[in-house]
RNA sequence: GGAGAGAUGGCCGAGCGGUCGAAGGCGCACGCCUGGAAAGUGUGUAGGCGGGAAACCGUCUCGCGGGUUCGAAUCCCGCUCUCUCCGCCA
């Protein structure tokens, strides 16, 4: 959300911030009905006053035994009770008018976001590794040999429907080492803090982050109102909400590994086939909690992070930085990674790291204390760290032989028992 | 799921329908005292919103939301959460 202050102070920037986004100039409905707002919380405010001061004439007069000077203050306080409500609800209306308002307005870019109107905009910052030339030509993950079966999506079918998937055997094992590999670096070589958290959340959590209230169809809710989380940067980043943390405990740097479930509205036709594009998959999320002034810094740290797991799995990855017309809602600025997938000759997007500035900590207040004794708003970032589903696709196509086989990143035999292949038959080896 | 108890400032903890944003204590900050510390002692110590250049003023907040009343931390209703006991359960 953004600050009505700011707003007030510079409406210019803010609507040259709309406006690179690809939206109209809002300033001044949004200045308008400010205004307005202010106007009815000054005469509520003033008629209450009056009403305070009536009633505390009432009780002297009261106390001091003056019946008939009672009776008239009293009086006079009830005559008024009518127009003070009529008051008080014009100023709550308004004021929940120009939340509402903000509540549904993206982030402004930071000034070193490319500017465009969709992803042929976004800037490459840097490649790493090269894709790897092939004898033969690379098959989708879904089409590889040692997959067969094990990848089962007519079984998923059955039991839920399109854009899902059931995994077996060796598929299911380097699902699981992969996340436990992630986890462990970022806990042992990255610092982070590991937290496990619930999957089903009330509405205001999906409001701090900024799920709620525009984008609702995007994710999925239970009959009693919970939503499942499309990401755990839901709950990892609510945890801070309404808290005013010590600076001094600042940064907070967590991941948690996560089931993340998406309707995927809007994207028929899309990546129907393999598990690229999911109902419901995991992901090992990244959530940092700093001062703003941090923010930028902790962006590029946890950038690096992610693109540590993905050296460390020898996959071929690019990093860009996505333009004004292609970051989400909440972002101020975006890196996307993108891994290299050999079966469709293309870099796909992996992990997506992103700082919001103190744009969601706004929406669930969440602040902290600095030295000056202050309360302030943090900055909140998220990024994937990895999503576990697309890095199993890159690995098994990055790795993928001529004779059906998959060589595994040696990185992981720690976590397969020591297996460095899956054979054309499926087992680990 | 059933029964009961509870929710007050950074923490603990008082609070009669009226001058209560709230006693007292702890903690913290800054003084005094001291050679320095401890002890002692003095002062200060929530946040949101509105107005104001500022000082400051007003308003709201005692879990959340309503209601009664001239006036609610206090009375009434609903909700949320916590704890205890019972039941069930991975």
């Amino acid at each position: 959300m953004h600050d009505i202050r700011a707003l007030r102070d510079d409406p210019a920037a803010f609507d040259a911030a709309l406006v690179r986004r690809g939206l109209p100039p809002q300033s001044a409905g949004l200045l308008a009905l400010d205004e307005a707002r202010r106007a009815a919380i000054h005469a509520s405010e003033t008629a209450q006053a009056d009403a305070n001061r009536l009633a505390r004439e009432a009780g002297e007069a009261k106390k001091a035994g003056d019946a008939a000077a009672f009776e008239r203050l009293r009086a006079e306080a009830a005559a008024r009770k009518d127009a003070i409500a009529a008051a008080r609800a014009e100023a709550d209306r308004l004021d929940a008018a120009l939340r509402d308002a903000l509540m549904v307005i993206p982030n402004a870019p930071l000034a070193d976001v490319p500017d465009g109107p969709d992803e042929s905009a976004n800037v490459e910052l840097r490649r790493w590794g090269s894709p790897r030339a092939f004898d033969f030509a690379p098959r989708e993950h879904f089409d590889i040999p040692a997959m067969r079966g094990l990848l089962d999506f007519p079984a998923a079918a059955k039991l839920s429907g399109a854009r899902f998937v059931v995994l077996r055997g060796a598929a299911t094992r380097l699902h699981r080492a992969l996340a436990q590999f992630m986890l462990d670096t970022h806990v042992a070589e990255h610092g982070l803090t590991e937290i496990w958290t619930p999957v089903l959340v009330r509405p205001e959590a999906m409001t701090g982050t900024g799920q709620l209230p525009k984008f609702a169809e995007d994710s999925y809710q239970t009959t009693n109102g919970w939503w499942l989380v499309p990401t755990s940067e839901v709950t990892l980043t609510n945890l801070v909400a309404g808290e005013t943390i010590d600076a001094a405990a600042l940064p907070l740097r967590m991941t948690a590994h996560t089931q993340c479930f998406r309707s995927e509205a809007g994207s028929a036709g899309k990546d129907v086939a393999g598990m690229l594009r999911q109902h419901q998959f995991e992901k090992v999320e990244m959530v940092t909690i700093c001062t703003p002034d941090t923010a930028r810094a902790e962006q590029d740290r946890m950038t690096a992070c992610a693109e540590a797991i993905l050296q460390k799995l020898g996959l071929p990855y690019r990093t860009i930085v996505l333009c004004t017309g292609d970051m989400g809602f909440s972002a101020e600025r975006t890196h996307d990674i993108e891994v290299w997938l050999p079966g469709q000759g293309r870099y796909r997007e992996i992990s997506s790291v992103s700082t919001c500035g103190q744009f969601q900590a706004r929406r669930m207040n969440a602040r902290y204390r600095g030295p000056d004794g202050r309360p302030e708003f943090v900055a909140t970032l998220n990024g994937s760290g990895l999503a576990v589903g697309r890095t199993l696709i890159a690995v098994l196509e990055n790795g993928q032989e001529a004779d059906g086989s998959v060589t595994l990143p040696p990185v992981l035999a720690p976590w397969l028992g020591g297996a460095t292949r899956i054979e054309p038959d499926g087992r680990l080896a």
